[in-house]
DNA sequence: TAGATTGTTAATCGATTAACAATC
DNA sequence: TAGATTGTTAATCGATTAACAATC
């Protein structure tokens, strides 16, 4: 502990430990589990779970494993996933369509889903103003009055790669400091924002690679 | 050179730098390009993206840099990217189908995007036998027939969690060795059969942890 | 030639794994 | 208690960065 500078693979991994920790609260299966089964469960090793953990906390108890509802709650605060995260879409396209849709019915259907759709936005006439799953789209030119008022956090872009800079700009002006980018090139931002690429293509086109092999 | 393991972090990056080439081609900007230029349009040094290619071979010149024409070549290559890489997408939801027909799109617009999307599954009798942008939706019965059929090499996975392990089992019958899975679950295959995770909830949780700072 | 830029080696940095004393 | 399992330290492994001789 001390110089804290978490990595992001070990963020991934939190996510991963909290989501079987979810299902087993559902199901009710045991009351502890161990570093060893929590790594079975999400394929990483015994030892891994536990340093990846100890960056937060003590949380465990010798001989025992650890607590799930305690485990669960504490991963969950850490994530900041214990209230709303306020996300908003911009480009309603099959993909972003997609994307809000599924992540409406998650947040309808499961209790402890925190990732809320607050707001679409696209700069087509013929879609503004349309409601998707109980969500309006508006247009992009209300992008930094709606992120206000709806308290957007996140901003998903799912706009052609042409526009991608454009909206990312906007978002910066609106103080989106967290970005998730599905169009595929790289858009620029200040130290303070964070960009996530979530490039679809470049996922197919790097799994070609091992097409050879 | 000699005891090759490239890690999948090299591979993810030489997907960027082929893509730069690809749009300096089309545009013609310039015949060679530098490290240190590819670097700043991928954002990675100019030292990494040296040691990356040199995993593969020399192909820059001293004092000049890399031909564009040459290495863009050259990285399709190394990624199989020469020719169609047909792919399945099993589960015709909403994100299967933005994924089918936004690749599908590309496919026809860019002459060197090689994804291509061969046929689409599902086992809703209401769609099947649809015809999304000239492909066909079938039956999930007949995957193995139709994989071998079209020379599928690439599986596709957005069927709800709960069936995706199922699918994938079928896919590995079926001897397709490569999948994406979007399905928030970790599912278990054959050693030589290699999945990635593609999990847009997962990015999505993982990004609220940093809304804290 | 002089300047630019490569490919590669060595140094650094960070992440993973193994081992084990502490302790429930 | 005896067995199980934690949290942490040390060892290992791998990836990134810096530096520079080679050379176009």
């Amino acid at each position: 502990m001390g110089n804290r500078k978490i990595s992001d693979a070990v963020i991934r991994r939190i996510v991963l430990y909290m989501r079987v920790l979810d299902e087993m609260e559902q199901t009710s299966e045991k009351d502890a589990i161990s570093s060893y089964e929590l790594g079975e469960r999400t394929g990483v090793r015994a030892a891994q779970v536990r340093k990846d953990l100890a960056w937060f906390g003590e949380f465990g108890k010798q001989g025992v494993g650890y607590d799930v509802q305690f485990l669960k709650s504490q991963l969950h605060r850490i994530l900041h996933l214990e209230k709303d995260v306020n996300v908003a879409v911009i480009g309603v396209g099959n993909l972003g369509l997609a994307l809000a849709r599924y992540n409406l019915e998650r947040y309808k259907k499961e209790k402890e889903y925190y990732i809320k759709i607050a707001a679409l936005f696209d700069n087509n006439p013929k879609k503004i103003g349309e409601i998707i799953e109980g969500v309006t789209i508006y247009s992009i030119d209300l992008l930094s009055e709606i992120v206000y008022e709806k308290e957007i956090a996140m901003g998903v872009i799912t706009v052609p790669s042409l526009h991608a800079q454009q909206i990312a700009d906007i978002l910066v002006k609106a103080n989106v400091k967290t970005i998730l980018n599905f169009a595929p090139t790289t858009i620029v931002v200040p130290e303070d924002t964070r960009v996530h690429r979530a490039d679809l293509s470049l996922e197919l086109q790097h799994l070609a690679y091992y097409l050879g092999s």
